[in-house]
DNA sequence: ATGCCATTGATACAATGA
């Protein structure tokens, strides 16, 4: 396909606004050709999303937009999206538009845009919680289906001490409570790989750096955009990376995006 | 401990984010 006819390479990115964002995601993507895109917080309703602007790179896209806040898409190039759900099973009141699954050829994608969860206790930490366990129930189903699964996304949590520049700052945040660890940790338990750890178990990567106090140039980041596979893609895992340059972009997001290579 | 900035938008002396 795009970078490499014999790997394809998937990318996630939290883009803060697919508005405010749009000249900054149309300049990634020509730079770096993924083949799927999984987007978070559109803070788009469904009628403004820049649909034209990403077909006419040649994408087909699906999204769930919402007024104001959240919002999720998947984008797949020169390639049909199947779509399966656009909504995480498990409880009808829920509906925040946080999560989008569909089929791009052989592989199952799911984009997610997991709660922030401040503060912490109350509704808001109880409603992450809530979610993240609905989502162990999902990923339970997705791991019994003899098919090749990315779940990528926004997960809202820093998984252990490494991914953040000073975790003693983020024992009280949501993104690094306990709950919220052992809930992600629950995930990789039960069979799911979380792909950057896999290939570089060691290195310092960071997905997200605050646009306050100059956190990008001190790199002061957070790691909390990530791939988790299923043992089935195990084995066609090949590269990942942080586009970390990106961040430095005039009017860029307070993420990085972040990407995998499958081999085919 | 707080604010620091950025985005959306009953354009706010607000709400949310992480």
């Amino acid at each position: 396909m795009l970078n490499n006819s014999s790997s394809t390479r998937i990318a996630t990115y939290n883009v803060n606004g697919i508005s405010a964002r749009l000249p900054v995601l149309l300049k990634w993507l020509e730079e770096t050709q993924p083949d799927i895109v999984c987007l978070q917080e559109l803070k788009a309703i469904q009628e403004n999303f820049p649909e034209k602007a990403i077909r006419d790179l040649g994408y087909n896209v699906i999204w769930h937009g919402q007024k104001s806040w959240n919002g999720v898409a998947i984008l797949a190039y020169n390639e049909e999206i199947k779509e399966i759900r656009r909504v995480l099973p498990g409880d009808p009141e829920d509906v925040h538009s946080r999560y989008i699954e569909a089929f791009v050829g052989d592989l199952l994608v799911g984009g997610l845009y997991l709660p922030n969860g401040n503060p912490a206790p109350g509704p808001k930490f109880d409603y992450k919680l809530g979610w993240m366990k609905r989502f162990e129930t999902h990923t339970n189903e997705l791991l019994k289906q003899n098919v090749p699964v990315v779940l990528c996304g926004d997960y809202n949590v820093i998984p252990t001490e490494k991914d953040v520049y000073k975790p003693e700052r983020w024992v009280d945040d949501a993104l690094f409570r306990p709950e919220s660890r052992e809930a992600f940790h629950q995930l990789t338990n039960k069979g799911w790989i979380d792909a950057l750890r896999k290939l570089y178990p060691d290195e310092t990567i960071y997905t997200f750096w605050d646009y306050f106090r100059n956190a990008y140039g001190r790199d002061a980041g957070l790691r909390i955009d990530h791939f988790l596979i299923n043992p089935m893609l195990e084995n066609r895992l090949i590269k990942a990376g942080v586009d970390r340059h990106v961040r430095g972009w005039e009017k860029s997001s307070d993420h990085a995006p972040v990407w995998i290579e499958l081999a085919k």
